[in-house]
RNA sequence: GCCCUCAUAGCUCAACUGGAUAGAGCAGCGCACUUCUAAUGCGCAGGUUGUAGGUUCGAGUCCUACUGGGGGUACCA
């Protein structure tokens, strides 16, 4: 059961006998910021006061007398301009919370309309490595899935690869120039791998010799700029005016540096190559390898036989390398139906939309030109090639044939949001306006120092290698053994072992799902896999501890469920912590409205707080009473199951001591 | 140039979509271990929510302008 809605119900009845919108004007409720209002307050008097030309407080008073809540709640107080203040009551709490232990859905009821959703998310591009911004759509993408599952709704998930792109033409041009077939037998990803960081590194290097005059004409000026702008501003008399001229002059310095660090940026893969006299040589035999790299992806699309058949050989092994990731991460997607899987549809829907007179040649390309757009939505480009729009496009007709869903989610970065706007003005004009869609966007994973997270060497840090720090992270920050030493009978290595995997994943997944998505956020692993805060490993605390009471009390949830003592609560921890396990579903319901898992993050770090206050105010065998020991350690099962539920929506196991 | 987005405590972030005195964590200071794991809990301190206006019973949230960050902007995705 929902609490917010049952109380929203009875709003709704109460609100009949004044306006004719009742359901609509009891979603003004809320859950209270202060206890003492209560446990929720209804907000809708004041707003109607325009409405039924009376006082707010008269019409308060007015819904109260309509109000039939005893059951649930205390009588209800009017307070300051009008609020309705509703506290729960203590026995109803209880009963409720009681009911928590039998039900396998921990209050979350069946929706009235299922919906089926399906979700794009994760699609890497395969053959590059994995790197830390996929995380966040795979991340979110898959808690998302979770969610909507336990809702009740029908997913399907489906990773659109990256799997057709010009970083297949770099490994193709990497292979026919420079393979070690010997390193190409023994370790295929490996190969492939370094051919493509060689060609993307000479790629780079004659681009950057190019800029890089330029760029540095940019900084020196801009640096001259700044300068003057910042004597300028020292120069001025009046205080106002100088801290005005300051605060451009700094706007100037930091344009400044950036310009510079994009200098240094250059300069680094410059050096990259000049610094090894073989790759120096390389790069002046290979001096068109940008335009040939893009030949041999063309040829690859035209359907060039030995091109394809390099494609064939090299794909498997680069899903081999993705899955692996997946595995690791206990991601699992239905479908894996890629950018080659679409490709022989691509001139068919380019042929339509011009049939329909919705796309049109400009300039060489194919275009589609909508009313509120500056650029057009170009489907072809003017060497015939087809672009990524093209391919959503035959995207979203096939999934509409073949997966009956009612709503699309793509959880992709908030940076192409420009594309999916387009898209999505495009989908009721080619007759899939029943569709509901959706750009779940994110924001950027920043470094420390505030800039998107990159390696040393410019390249994006590598997603393996960031779950094989976390991990190693994980096991110095809660297998120290200092720490461990109580918990008898010892920790053996191979425990050490999951629980240090299960804390460093936990804590890369918890870590970005606890940010809003649609904001930046800065990733810190040392922050991430800390004991203290809002960090993965005190949730595991919390669970840990529960299980701990049922070891020492030699019981299991199973016979704690069995033996169906009631939960009566009497402490304020107890209250507290029952109320904050009875809203789950209120936190989920929250999840899917704004499609942002971080919801259930604050909802499960709240939960595991008040489970703290009660762990160390309540104690469950020292008890005296045996029903309130009963009561307690019903609780205690209430709240490992939340927390494991809840968790393991968000894609993160738990474990049982640490 | 135009469009999108962001700006909240020293730092990292919330704020249930317009509700009451803006909340957490980290860092700092203090208090509590004979314990079902102190990997915790409690307390103190910390704010003109970037600036200036506006809308209304009520604004961190909505509108306008400005300042500053990030992103996008006709053939990469």
């Amino acid at each position: 059961m929902q609490i917010a809605s049952l109380l929203k119900q009875r709003l709704a009845a109460a609100l009949a006998h004044l306006v004719d919108d009742p359901d609509e004007v009891a979603q003004m409720l809320r859950p209270t910021q202060d206890p003492r209002f209560g446990d929720y307050q209804a907000n809708c008097a004041m707003p109607l006061k325009q409405r039924l030309n009376r006082p707010p407080r008269e019409i308060a008073q007015q819904i109260v007398d309509h109000l039939q809540v005893a059951d649930l709640c205390h009588e209800p107080e009017i307070a300051g301009p009008g609020f309705i203040n509703l506290r729960l009551r203590d026995d109803w709490i209880g009963e409720a919370a009681t009911a928590l232990l039998d039900d396998s859905a921990l209050g979350v009821e069946p929706p009235e309309q299922p919906r089926t959703l399906l979700i794009d998310f994760s699609s890497p591009n395969v053959a590059k490595p994995m790197h830390v911004g996929h995380i966040r759509s795979t991340v979110i993408g898959d808690a998302l899935a979770r969610c909507f599952r336990f809702l009740g709704h029908r997913v399907i998930t489906d990773n659109h690869l990256g799997d057709w792109g010009t970083q297949f033409g770099m490994i193709i041009y990497g292979y026919k120039h420079f393979v070690d077939q010997a390193a190409f037998e023994a370790a295929p990803v490996a190969e492939l791998v370094r051919l493509y960081r060689m060609v993307n590194s000479l790629i780079d290097y004659h681009s950057a010799v190019v800029a890089l005059p330029e760029a540095r004409t940019t900084a020196e000026t801009l640096r001259e700029e700044a300068d003057q702008a910042r004597q300028a501003a020292q120069d001025i008399e009046d205080k106002a005016e100088r801290k005005r001229h300051k605060k451009q002059s700094d706007a100037l310095s930091r344009r400044a540096a950036a310009a510079a660090d994009k200098v240094v940026g250059l300069q680094h893969k410059v050096d990259a190559v000049e610094a090894d006299d073989t790759l120096l040589a390389v790069a002046g035999q290979h001096t068109t390898i940008a335009t040939d790299v893009l030949n041999e992806t063309a040829k690859l699309h035209q359907g060039d036989p030995e091109n394809r058949a390099l494609w064939d050989r090299f794909l498997p092994h680069c899903q081999d390398e993705i899955n692996r990731v997946y595995q690791r991460l206990d991601i699992h997607f239905d479908h894996t139906l890629g950018e080659s899987f679409y490709h022989p549809m691509l001139p068919g829907v380019v042929q339509e939309l011009k049939e329909a007179g919705l796309a049109r040649d400009s300039e060489g390309a194919v275009c589609i030109f909508l009313p509120d757009f500056d650029a057009p939505m170009i489907i072809q480009k003017k060497d015939g090639a087809f672009l990524y729009g093209t391919t959503d496009l035959a995207t979203l007709k096939y999934r509409n044939e073949h997966f009956a869903a009612d709503e699309i989610l793509y959880v992709v970065d908030s940076r192409q949001s420009d594309h999916f706007d387009k898209l999505f003005a495009v989908a009721p004009l080619i007759g899939l306006g029943h569709l509901r869609l959706r750009h779940v966007n994110f924001g950027t994973v920043l470094g420390e120092d505030g800039k998107p997270l990159k390696t040393r060497s410019g390249n994006n840090a590598g997603l393996e290698g960031l779950l094989d720090d976390a991990v190693a992270a994980a096991m110095d920050a809660v297998c120290d053994p200092d720490r461990t030493a109580k918990l008898d009978p010892p920790l053996s290595e191979a425990e050490r072992q999951r629980i240090a995997r299960v804390i460093g994943h936990g804590a890369i997944k918890y870590a970005d799902l606890a940010h809003h998505r649609t904001s930046d956020y800065r990733f810190s692993l040392q922050k991430m896999v800390a004991l203290e805060g809002n960090t993965v490993a005190y949730l595991q605390y919390a669970y840990a501890r529960t299980q701990g009471i049922l070891r020492a009390g030699q019981t299991s949830e199973d016979d704690v469920r069995k033996a169906e003592h009631p939960i009566s609560v009497a402490a304020d921890a107890e209250r507290s912590l029952a109320l904050a396990l009875l809203r789950l579903p209120e936190a989920l319901q929250q999840v899917a409205d704004d499609y942002a898992p971080s919801a259930l993050v604050d909802y499960l770090y709240e939960t595991a707080r008040k489970y703290m206050v009660f762990n160390d105010n309540c104690p469950v065998w020292k008890a005296d009473d045996p029903a309130v020991q009963a009561s307690r350690l019903a609780l205690v099962v209430a709240t490992s199951r939340v927390i494991r539920t809840g968790l393991g929506l968000l894609g993160i196991e738990v474990v049982e001591r640490m």
